[in-house]
DNA sequence: CTGAAAGCGCTTACAG
DNA sequence: CTGAAAGCGCTTACAG
């Protein structure tokens, strides 16, 4: 590939001329201009960005750690970040982690190394202190979707409140022995949400039963399986709250199979929307969150860190998720009318 | 951050020899190496990745140009390749376009400019004169899933195969007016299946009825209508062949909602094996793909293009496709047993 | 308005 | 075994 100084001998200029010319940002009289134009097109030349960036001292680059490109929520927020990006003139280097801590710190050193301007996490483990670490050292760190700390600038999605109002949407349908299928209270998002559902049974009036709670599941299978567990358990529960949209279809498959009906035996609640969950059978009720919108945000926050010098003070943005009512939730035995 | 002269000046030596004792290329004392690794560890030393790139003339960076992370195959692909290149030291820089052809010229360009040292495409449109272009040039290329082309490198799937095995398997089962929903024949990956469906038929004795034929449909919306259209036009299929699952998630709940039942009055076959399709009701019969399998070859043959100094010959490779036999298909009325 | 020169942070022949 | 120097391909004060 050509490089400037090729450029600059076949336009009869100097490279600081070529330079000068591409970049606009400094006069250069237009018939010189014409002639360098001319040259780079005949060459095909375009600049070296590791030559540039290594003089300017940036990159034009965002890195973006993931835990998990699976999970179907990160491609939504993946576009929201890289459509930003492009808006800003940024590239986005992305790195699947898969849930592992240790490839996530070489990632973190690898971006480092590579200059990247900006970091985005949406990050496996609550300390991650090399993040906290980054921060320190002025770094442009946003946290997404994951975990929060004060110290770090943060998009999230209102889990607590989430949660709160899937299951107080069974209790006002008149269900009464509601189960919840969580995650692992390792993530900060399902101890929201726990907290969430508790507080809801409280402002009802109806007291946590123990037996009708399960934790530390993730994806269909284990949806399937927790169902399993609750009638083994003898939790007899009319509605469940599955925080995650595969972990209620994993339910749904359970109760079919046991020949029981959705929603006239057992109301179900997913979290998410998936593109999947409105075509199924019946249709699925779930909380949608707005990953698209947690993208931009986090990529607008992350830009405007960077061009701040890192000076400004963490912000902590909650975003709303959204009650889509669909086929999966009835009424329960409880309901008495609006 | 630190760099190269902090180090060694705090060591004691010249930057040659902390160069030196990083790269462990070169015999260096084992006294003054011990010494050079405590400066580096006491500054947090990391070398800058884009200095050493530009001396190096290459970057260990693979990037990746997806039309669409919505797709759930391409996640699987992506783990495949990541994996392979974190073997072999090269990060992954994943592009994804949006199925745009001008986002993915902008891309490439980009790309290159970061001097990125190969690049493998699952690319948007048949035509691509760019990547040609790349090829002639020297650039290692491999293309992944979409497209093949004679001078480039290409891992794909047997598509004819695929199609031709999910058709055959529904004749085999007694089915006899089967119908097939396809995509855009502007990609090649569906001009095969629909010869596939094609020579199954003809090997079968059967004729090809363009009633049953719908063409350009993409997701499990789409599917959803082209059963209606199906049954508008009067094709009256006893079987369909949707080449994707969400498709044929969407037939299924088109047929649902007619009150016919699958596989009893349609049988349904789909094509990728997603994460969810098992888990249907009724589980999805469908032609899985290797992505994991298609994502580490396409590594592999990218850094070996590299190594190899773009030298060698394009070599294509087709991968098999399985069937997945489950309860979306049953027996037709043609069924006279085994 | 333009050129010569310095420098970004590395690596690596070239000497010794 | 180690150091001084050149150079990768840019950009940008500094002169003129």
């Amino acid at each position: 590939m050509a490089n400037i100084k090729e450029v600059a001998l076949k336009a009869g200029v100097s490279t600081s001329t070529v330079s000068r010319a591409l970049s606009g940002k400094i006069f250069v009289d237009p018939e010189t201009k014409k002639k360098v134009l001319q040259a780079v097109r005949e060459l095909n030349y375009q600049p070296n960005a590791l030559a540039k960036g290594l003089k300017e001292g940036r990159t034009k680059t965002l890195g973006l750690i993931i835990p998990n490109l699976h999970n179907l929520l990160f491609p939504a927020a993946i576009r929201g970040i890289t459509d930003i990006a492009k808006k800003h003139g940024y590239t986005v280097v992305l790195c699947n982690t898969d849930e592992d801590l240790e490839t996530e710190q070489l990632y973190v050193e690898n971006l480092r190394m590579r200059s990247v301007d900006g970091l985005i996490f949406s990050t496996a483990t609550a300390a991650s202190s090399h993040i906290v670490k980054l921060k320190e050292e002025g770094y442009p760190v946003v946290l997404m979707l994951r975990h929060l700390n004060e110290k770090l600038d943060s998009i999230i999605i209102d889990n607590f409140q989430g949660a709160y109002r899937a299951t107080r949407f069974l209790i006002d349908r008149g269900y009464r022995r509601i189960a919840i299928i969580n995650g692992t209270l390792g993530l900060d998002l399902y101890r929201q949400r726990f907290l969430g559902y508790q507080a809801a049974l409280a402002d009802a009036g109806l007291a946590l039963d123990e037996t009708l709670v399960v934790y530390d599941t993730a994806g269909w299978e284990d949806g399937y399986q927790a169902m399993l567990d609750l009638w083994e358990r003898g939790g007899q529960p009319d509605a469940v709250v599955a925080t995650s949209d595969p972990k209620a279809l994993g339910v749904i498959k359970a109760v079919k199979e046991r020949k029981l009906r959705v929603p006239e035996d057992i109301a179900v609640i997913g979290y998410d929307n998936l593109d999947m969950s409105e075509l199924m059978d019946p249709p699925l009720t779930t909380m949608a969150q707005p990953f698209y919108e947690v993208g931009t945000k986090a990529a607008e926050r992350v830009i405007k860190l960077i061009n701040g010098k890192g000076k400004l003070k963490p912000v902590i943005e909650k975003l709303e998720v959204k009650l889509l009512v669909r086929g999966s939730v009835g009424y329960g035995k409880a309901f008495h009318g609006d």
